[in-house]
Order: structure tokens, then sequence, then C-alpha cells
DNA sequence: TGTGTAGATGAAAGCGCTGTCAATGGTCCG
DNA sequence: CGGACCATTGACAGCGCTTTCATCTACACA
């Protein structure tokens, strides 16, 4: 008995479920996709043969035959990262409901691996795809344009976008950040920062462009690191040791400011009147610690929401492509308790 | 001119690569997947035309041919959730160098949502497949009994495993952190839990049954939400609302544990002279907190390390089954700053 | 009663790739 | 110099499904 090719052994296909209800196997695949077009009493004859035998449909040949695999793609650098799960879950939300399944990659902020994601997500036919950041590889760029499929760059903008582009300005938010602690009154800010994706270092060139503006010093620390909570402790630990005189900091991200604020308390330094911090991205748990933390909210959900809107649209609409592909959905600056004016300006009157 | 049925508009097919390198499609394969196997000088044609065209194998295909899909698939209730990045991560560390892709899947802790993912995942037809948790419904696990794949059951223990299970006893785990309360003095013990899951239901049985020797009355107060360090905050709230007297408490989960912490300093109560507090699964960021969080450590990425070699020796091997099926990996309890001795037996002496 | 029509069903082809096996050509050795 | 043998290469069928198109049935109408 010949091995019978790709066959595997034993599984239930769509002819096995014809030949157990005693129709073609055409049927069997209408009452799955399209019930309405079956007579009612095939249609549980079906059913009842489906239920009895396990069927699960194979999806690959599926896919394969109608050349539409009902599969987004998304790439992102992170899961841990608190950002990409509300990211994640705006995707979900637009697309689970609509029947099509998201196939996340995850490049851990590899470089590197970003290419080798998208070459091979593109291996499996996305209807479309989503990708973190406009900094793709030429060889990405090129095979995403060739995929003649929407690709949404997001997180970011650029004048160069590869198709749509759904993003804020990381540097101006950067820049807002400082800002908030220039007009307080502070000169001397810190930043920290781990910029292992482009986006952070944005963020530090805002930074630096808030600060000449007022003829100040930066004095950055950064290590190509992904972002914790521990590391915000270590990083102010290294900060301080090396310009004592701060009195502000921004951090790049909110558990870097989380764990900054820990290491003040466990110093003794009291935030806002020692020490102000504030954070970026907003994440969970920013706004009931204590004291709470001020940061930059940056529109993650909505930004993800957006994009998976306008994908649902073009593969489910007429087909017809959208008039504006590029989109800046801002950011929003969020005082809390972390950040005040400096000691030293308070006490004056 | 009529549409080439599934075919998609433009898209470069082996044949294509083959056409432009002057060999058969067959060739083209081979250069793919066994390049030994072919001429250099051909191997080099192929490999510029291929580069030419920018070619990308159409996986589906290539898995329906082959059988063989190179992929398993994960089912977790939560990306949200500082457990499974450590999970994930693990799994990937395994299976991304051997080539083989991890599907995720992710529930959301949506009761039924499960059942559907398995389904769902079993009609990628993975290699393998792993499922956080034992819960799974009966059509679920006669699916997965049929698929004829290794499964893994992970993160809490069962007599009756579908397959393989790795996993912890959570029921002794919570008895673990309850009991750690217990030996420091604590009688008035309470008990903050978001049991979205059942393994979080569990660890509050463990508590249980500490307490009931030491002739305690539980105090639990649980809400069904995936749990956030927001959300400790409130628990804590309504906690101490109706337990003015508690002295200690176990979180279901470490970001629960920072929010009551958090709570706690905000209403100026020291941690731990006045209240003592312990976590879960001892998450990124508690052994940094101010005070430092005592945890449960659970093995989660030893757990998803394991599952995942033993996944790939029988994919990979002889075909072999493992001898032992089954795996407790154990938990180990983090004693840190946030737990320690009542004030009113600390004061005693 | 014959014809037209709509709806339901099935037969056949093909999606892009890989496994098998046959064909080809070159090499080695007697 | 001829035959055996090995290494390459290609032809072909088939993976499990969907699409298209032809067929068939039942019913309404003239």
């Amino acid at each position: 008995m010949p091995k019978p090719l790709g066959r595997i052994a034993g599984r239930i296909t769509l002819d096995d479920v014809a030949a157990q209800a005693g129709v073609s196997a055409v049927t069997v695949s209408r009452v799955l996709r399209k019930p309405e077009m079956v007579t009612p009493e095939l249609r549980d004859r079906v059913r009842a043969a489906v239920k009895q035998l396990g069927y699960i449909p194979n999806q690959l040949a599926s896919a394969l035959a109608s050349a539409r695999t009902a599969r987004i793609g998304v790439i992102v650098p992170s899961l841990t990262n608190g950002v990409f799960n509300e990211y994640l879950r705006a995707l979900h939300d637009v697309f689970v409901p609509a029947d099509i399944q998201v196939l996340v990659m995850n490049t851990q902020y590899m470089p590197g691996r970003e290419e080798k994601a998208i070459l091979n997500v593109l291996g499996q036919f996305p209807e479309a795809i989503v990708l973190a950041g406009v900094g793709q590889t030429p060889l990405a760029k090129r095979s995403l344009r060739q995929a003649g499929i929407p690709v949404v760059q997001t997180m970011e903008l650029t004048d160069t976008p590869i198709d749509i582009n759904i993003g804020l300005s990381q540097r101006l938010a950067g820049y807002a950040a400082t800002r908030h602690l220039l007009d307080l009154g502070h000169r001397r800010i810190g930043q920290l920062s781990a910029p292992i994706d482009s986006r952070s270092q944005t963020r530090v060139d805002g930074y630096h462009a808030a600060l000449a503006e007022f003829d100040c010093t930066p004095m950055v620390v950064a290590v190509d690191l992904p972002s914790k909570v521990s590391l915000g402790g270590h990083l102010l630990t290294e900060l301080l040791g090396r310009w004592p005189e701060v009195t502000a900091v921004f951090c790049g991200n909110d558990n870097l400011a989380l764990g900054a604020l820990f290491e003040c308390q466990r110093r003794g330094i009291r935030v806002p009147d020692d020490l102000s911090i504030i954070g970026f991205n907003d994440l969970e748990g920013s706004d009931c610690a204590c004291p709470s933390i001020s940061s930059i909210a940056t529109p993650r959900y909505g930004m993800a929401r957006l994009a998976g809107e306008m994908i649902l649209d073009i593969i489910r609409g007429t087909g017809k492509r959208p008039k504006q592909l590029q989109f800046d959905l801002g950011f929003q600056l969020i005082v809390r308790e972390s950040t005040g004016a400096p000691l030293e300006l308070a006490q004056k009157p």
C-alpha cells in the first residue's frame, strides 16, 4: 500500500463527510459556507455527518482554492510592552467579528527579524498587513508593495509611506513632554530611555529640541534594552550619579518612569518636590501609582482600530482605495501628581 | 479572458521562477528546500530568478502538498498578563531556531472562545498544540485527541490529561502564599482576586485550606475582570471597607498586589507594618517596587520551554512518545519586603 | 400537455506546491 | 570501448478545497 502523498493519515476530509451524508463534496462545502443555498433536509444530513465525524475544514486547502485566506498579518516588536496590548486588542476588536484571523508576529525588537517576519507573513498570503513603525528594509518594502495588498504603517509618520500611514509625531510628543517640564520652571531635565526602537530615539530628538529652545543642557542616559520597570531604577541611578543637580526627568516609557519612581521612594527623594517625573504612553497603572505619573497618552488603540477599519473597508468593500492615506492621530499630555514646579521656585514667595 | 479561478492576479509562482531560470518547477522547489541536490550552476540561476522576481513561496500550497505545516498552535487567555509574555518567549526560543512557526491565539479570557480558537487552530493543521489550563470543553478535547498531534496542557495539573501535561499545583501555591502569612503570625488575612480563569480560583481554594488549618475566617474580595494594577486598588478599598481588621492580604496576581500597595501608600497605610502584601507570579517589577513585593514565582518560562522541547523531540525525532507525560514543575515562595510579622506581634517584646 | 424558468445539485478543473518515479547524461571500470 | 551506476533533472499526480458550469428537477404558465 503506497503512502498516499501528502495526506495525513486518518484525517477526515470533505469527501468523507460527503460519503457519510450521501451527497457530493460540493454540497458539503456549501453547507459550511453558504447554507442558504442548500435544501434544509440535505443541510441537516450534512451537518449531522460533520458532527458525527468531527470534521474540521482544512483552512489551508480552502485558502489555496479560493485565494482568500481571511487572515491579516500584524508585526509588532514586542508583546511585553504595554503599548501593544491595546494595539492588538483594537485589531482583534475589528477583525474577530468579521471572521478574519489576526496573525501576530513578534520581532522582539531584534533588528533584521522584522524583514524575516514580513517575508514569512507574506508567504501566508494575508489579505492585508499592519506594521509598527516605518523603518522597514528596502527588500521588505519592495515585497510589501509587490504583494498588492493593503499595507498600514502605524505608530509614527513618514514622508514616504508604503501605502497607508497612521501615526503620530513621536518627535512632537517627546517635545511636549519636555516642554511641560520646562513650562513648570525646570531647567535641569534628565532623560531616560531604552531607545531600542527608532520611535524612542525620535522622542529623544524632541527632548533635545525643547531643551535647545531654553538653552538647557541635555542629560541623557540611554541603554539598548527593552524597557522594563527594573531598568527605570538603574537608569535613574546612573542619571543621579552623573548629574545630581537634575530636578526633573522625562522617561521614554511609563514602566521606566515607574521604576524611577520606586528608586526615588527607596532613596527618600520626594516626587514631585525633589524630582518631577513624566513618563510616556500612559500605560495601565500610571494613573493609580502613588503619586500618579504624568505622561503622554498615545492613541495606540485608535491607530490600530483605524487601521483595521480601513483594511476592512478595502477588502470587504468595493475594493476602492480610500482617498486619504495618511492620518496623524496626535497625542495628549496627561498631567498628574508626579510633575510639579521645582522646589526652588515654589519656595520663592 | 476568464478569471483564472483562485489565482491571485500577478502573484509570482514557482512556475514563473522556473520559466525565468529556464528550469522546471521541481528544480526551483528543490533549490529552496534541499539546495544540495541541485548543481551549483542551476542553483545560482534559480536564486537569481527568485531574487529578480521577488518570489515568495506560498506556504499554504507547500503545507497542503507536503502535509507538514511547520507550525505549532498556542492558545493563551491573554497577552496582557505578564505571565504569558515569558511563556510565549519560551516557546519562541524553542521553535524559531527550529524554523517552526508559532501561531498564537488569544481568547481574552472569554469563556467559549477557547473552543472556537482550538477548532480554528486545528483547521490550520499545526504539528502540535499548546494550551494554557486543563479545562477544555468536551468537544475541544475530542477534536484534539482526534487530531493525532502532540497536545500539551500547561499551567496546572489534571488527573485526566489529553496527552502531555506540564504544570504546577495552583492550589498548593495558593496554600503556600497564605501559609507564609500565617507563619509570620497573621490571623486576619484577606484575599483579592480576579478569578476570571479557573487557576485563579484554585489558588483561592488553597487560601481557604490554609486558613482552615488555623481556624481563621476567610475574607475574600473577588471580581470577574482581567487583573490589572488599578483593580488592585479598588479591591483593597473594598476589602478594607468590609474587614478593617485585616493585617495581611494575599493578591491573586502581582499587578493586583502592586495596585494594593499604591492604595496603601495613598492612604498612609504602612507596608508591611500595618499591612503585609503578598502577590502571585513574581512578575517583572515586583522585585523593584518600594517596598519590594513578596510573591510566588511560577515556572512559566520553564513550563513552556519544556513543552516546546518535548514537542520538538516528538515531531522531529523518531516519532516516539516520551515515557513520562506529566510534570509538576513546582513553584517558589519569594519573600521580600512587603511581608512581615503583624505589628501587634512585633511590639510584644 | 408542452415549454420556460428558477433553484438545487453535481462533475470537473484548478489553486501552487511537493513526493514519487522515470528519464537523462556523465563517469568509472573492466 | 561498452555497460553498470550514480547524480541530476523533469513529468506527473495529487494534497483538500472552491469555482464554474452543466445538469436536473419541480413548478408555473400558456
